[in-house]
DNA sequence: ACTCCGTCAGAG
DNA sequence: TCTGACGGAGTC
């Protein structure tokens, strides 16, 4: 058999191109250049753009229909073939489970700016002169000129301004032909290794270097003694040399310039090492059973705030990375836990890598393929990274797993990384530990349900320290008895004691910002947010900073205006109370207490939540003020009083979950009492003391609360036992998006409706965000069915969805609003 | 997702 | 008869 060096019949190749939509498989032929292996990431022409595609196989003939002509070429190959074993299947399964496309699911799984394609793009042209008052200006264009000019560079991705313009299409069109815009299509950008020259002693260096003038010689004996390798940047600066200089020894051959590949890996100082802590009885326990276990195993471990999971952690991983296998830790937000991740690298060094979405595009690609090395090592990580691709996975927990960030609600796929966990535990065979205080309902009834899984408990805190007494104040009373203050007068006693006592405490407040809304007392009118249905937040970040109105759906912000924008009346009033009021009340009525405030707008850049912590830890203020950070995963010894503003907003959600919600944050709280060797107390104010999760917080019994409370979802049919599946429906277009909504209600009727219960179709709690409107429709499966069991929900929607109307399909949703 | 190409309605 | 608007199909 022979072929000609020009037709070479194996270079054909099936791929699956990620466009949303477009469902089969496309033949490309790779060009010889190139060599692509199944299960590779390529970027290949397809229709008039470039698309991200995966290889599947290679093929000898062209399938019959196709003639050589109409093939394209593989335009290139943005990574190898990597998928461990049993990745494939896992995001396969991702993929059905939620409704989605495989490479939409991809996308989640690979570092970002991977998977490009190119995208259509519209800016305004810089010679323009526009005049956005043009009389002949239709809204539509003036909305999109609106939009363009409110960002520098003017330019914006046209999917964006189809979604927050009506007739972006009219209006777009009429502002080309006006020239003060235009539309281009910008190629994909992908993230690739990052390249640094480097320089090279050759073995010549050592040879007689007669034609060499005194300086050559002088910053070859440099580099020599530099041990015979630099990077070209630091070496110009240390021997104050040029490249040119250099570039004049390469060509003699004395050394080489060559570019190499350096990994973008956040490289911050190795804490103090840390030894094995000894363990409690209850510690060394649930370390033996993680130990014995082996294969597919689930683990709750549920210990209670204090009892030392960390720990237990840390020394699980142990023999996993001494027999060579890697272990994958994930937490609910990295940002929010730099004591963990401080402890596993005085643990491991240089073993643990990070891997979260903070990191730039370039540290998390060079991360990502740091870890296809296959290397023993732990990977902690948010969400995505139970997408880590780990070949060797020995063990995974999932730290504080009741936490709802490890759900994604948007976009597509909406999974849950618990979920995702279970099936990677099942398919590589290695042990899950899903750790926490507080366990969410779904885990307790699967702990209580499943043959294989193991509770482990760990009901003492560490050294028998004991819990904090919860001290409920009753906030009607205060009131009836003349306190109109917002601190109860046990509050204000135990702020008081604070000082004199040196001790430190922590102030948990539900609600961020100042206050809730802003209204006028004349008129009663009340500052809306422009894009959405709900009321401005007043901020006021200090003495001297303008007051400012946010929006804490969508960002917007805006001045505090001086009067009613109604009635001109400059009587407006602030209510509610967040951090920032609560704040200034404490300056003035505990003038002496220092004060720091913990919540997203002061812990907004990168390192602020370290170094607020940090400045916390080492004295420089008594009290730290804050909102639901407050929970999560926060180990101050110091710390005795937790003090717990009103909390009935958690209480009174409209959600199903809003108990179960409120029960974990608050005992989460009242757990920062007392880790160290001074006993601590917690002060909960509530205008309903009788309320059942109170009393659950007062007598530190989770356990009583879930089975309770796991009654009422059974007898409810909700979940853990009903599964739920909210469709999520959306546009510009007020009209659209409801008779949307009621069209795709009245094809869900029509089939197997047995299956499930539809309820709605009805409008979101906040019905506009970011100036769409949104309706939702939710179904809630019979009992024992599965979603697998369902139609083809997407195939049976989508085509009564117009384009202008969005649809995601939330599988297992935990945010119904 | 984007483009092309069909049909169709309304102005010249 | 020509123009732009809209909907559907195809993309290797």
């Amino acid at each position: 058999m022979h072929s000609t060096p020009t037709e070479n019949s194996e270079t054909w190749i099936e791929v699956l191109v990620d466009c949303p939509s477009v469902e089969g498989v496309f033949t490309y032929r790779v060009p010889a250049s190139l060599s692509v292996q199944p299960g590779a990431i390529l970027s290949v022409p397809f229709a008039s753009q470039q698309v991200g595609a995966i290889a599947l196989r290679h093929i000898k003939q062209l399938p019959p229909d196709l003639s050589p002509s109409q093939i394209k070429l593989v335009e290139s190959v943005i990574t190898e073939a990597f998928f461990p074993s049993g990745y494939w299947e896992l995001l396969n399964r991702v993929a059905q489970y939620y409704y989605t496309s495989l490479t939409q699911v991809l996308r989640v799984a690979l570092p970002p700016g991977l998977l490009g394609r190119s995208q259509r793009r519209i800016r305004l042209l810089p010679t323009a002169e526009i005049d956005p008052t043009c009389a002949s200006l239709s809204a539509a264009a003036t909305e999109i000129l609106q939009l363009l000019q409110s960002q520098k560079q003017g330019d914006y991705s046209w999917q964006h301004v189809q979604r927050q313009v009506r007739f972006a299409h009219r209006g777009l069109r009429e502002l080309v032909q006006r020239s003060w815009v235009e539309s281009y299509l910008a190629p994909p950008t992908t993230v690739r290794p990052k390249q640094r020259q480097a320089i090279v002693l050759t073995a010549n260096a050592n040879l007689e270097r007669l034609e060499l003038t005194a300086r050559q010689r002088e910053v070859l004996d440099v580099l020599k003694r530099h041990g015979g390798e630099a990077w070209l940047s630091d070496f110009l600066q240390t021997c104050r040399t040029t490249s040119t200089t250099l570039k004049a020894l390469a060509q003699l051959g004395y050394l080489i310039l060559e570019p190499r590949e350096i990994l973008r890996i956040e490289q911050s100082p190795l804490p103090a090492t840390d030894q094995p802590r000894s363990l409690t009885p209850d510690q060394a326990a649930a370390l033996s059973v993680i130990a014995q276990s082996s294969g597919n195993t689930q683990i709750l471990l549920h210990g209670v705030t204090g009892s030392g999971k960390t720990e237990v952690y840390l020394q699980a991983i142990v023999p996993i990375l001494h027999r060579g296998d890697s272990a994958l830790v994930l937490v609910p937000e990295i940002g929010l836990t730099p004591q963990l991740t401080d402890r596993f690298r005085a643990r491991f060094g240089s073993q643990v890598c990070v891997y979260h979405s903070a990191l730039s595009d370039g540290e998390r690609y060079d991360t990502w393929r740091q870890m296809l090395s296959g290397e023993p090592q732990v990977v902690i990580g948010t969400r995505s990274a139970i997408f880590a691709p780990l070949p060797k996975l020995g063990l995974m927990i999932l730290d504080e797993e009741h936490d709802t960030s490890f759900k994604q609600d948007s976009p597509a796929p909406c999974y849950h990384a618990r979920t995702v966990a279970q099936w990677r535990a099942e398919l590589c065979g290695c042990p899950l530990i899903l750790g926490s205080a507080t366990p969410s309902l779904e885990t307790w009834l699967n702990a209580q349900t499943v043959k294989e899984y193991h509770a482990l408990s760990m009901p003492k805190r560490v050294q028998e320290r004991p819990f904090p007494p919860v001290t409920v104040v009753d906030m009607r009373r205060e009131l009836n008895e003349g306190n109109r203050s917002i601190f109860s007068r046990t509050l204000h006693a135990a702020l008081d004691d604070l000082h004199t006592t040196r001790q430190q405490g922590i102030l948990f407040i539900h609600r961020r910002g100042h206050s809730t809304f802003v209204s006028c007392r004349s008129c009663g009118y009340v500052l809306e947010c422009p894009n959405c249905d709900v009321s401005l937040a007043y901020h006021h970040t200090h003495e001297q900073a303008q007051p400012l109105l946010r929006c804490h759906y969508c960002n917007f912000s805006q001045l505090h205006p001086p009067r009613c924008p109604s009635c001109q009346s400059p009587y407006l009033k602030y209510f509610g109370s967040g951090t920032q009021r609560v704040m200034q009340d404490l300056a003035q009525q505990f003038p002496d207490l220092r004060c720091l405030r913990f919540d997203s707008d002061t812990t907004r850049t990168k390192g602020a939540h370290r170094a607020l912590l940090t400045r916390f830890a080492a004295g420089e203020a008594d009290l730290l003020v804050g909102t639901q950070m407050l929970t999560k995963g926060i180990d101050l010894p110091q710390v005795t009083l937790v003090g717990i503003m009103t909390a009935d907003g958690l209480l009174h959600l409209s959600d199903y979950r809003a108990s179960e919600r409120a029960a974990q944050t608050l005992i989460q709280v009242a757990g920062r009492a007392g880790r160290g060797a001074e006993p601590g107390r917690v002060i909960l104010q509530t205008y309903t003391p009788e309320h059942p999760v109170i009393e659950t917080v007062r007598h530190h019994d989770y356990l009583a609360f879930t089975q309770q409370e796991l009654q009422q979802r059974q007898d409810l049919n909700y979940p853990p036992y009903g599964r739920l599946i909210l469709l999520r429906i959306s546009s510009p277009d007020l009209n659209a998006v409801k008779t949307t909504a009621e069209r795709l209600a009245q094809v869900l009727q029509t089939p197997s409706t047995d299956r499930y219960q539809i309820l709605g179709p009805a409008p979101a709690q906040v019905m506009r965000v970011a100036r769409r409107y949104r309706w939702q429709i939710l179904l809630k499966l019979t009992l024992g069915v599965t979603p697998s069991q369902l139609p083809d929900l997407p195939q049976l929607l989508r085509s009564h969805c117009p384009s202008s109307v969005s649809l995601t399909i939330d599988v297992d949703p935990l945010n119904l609003l």
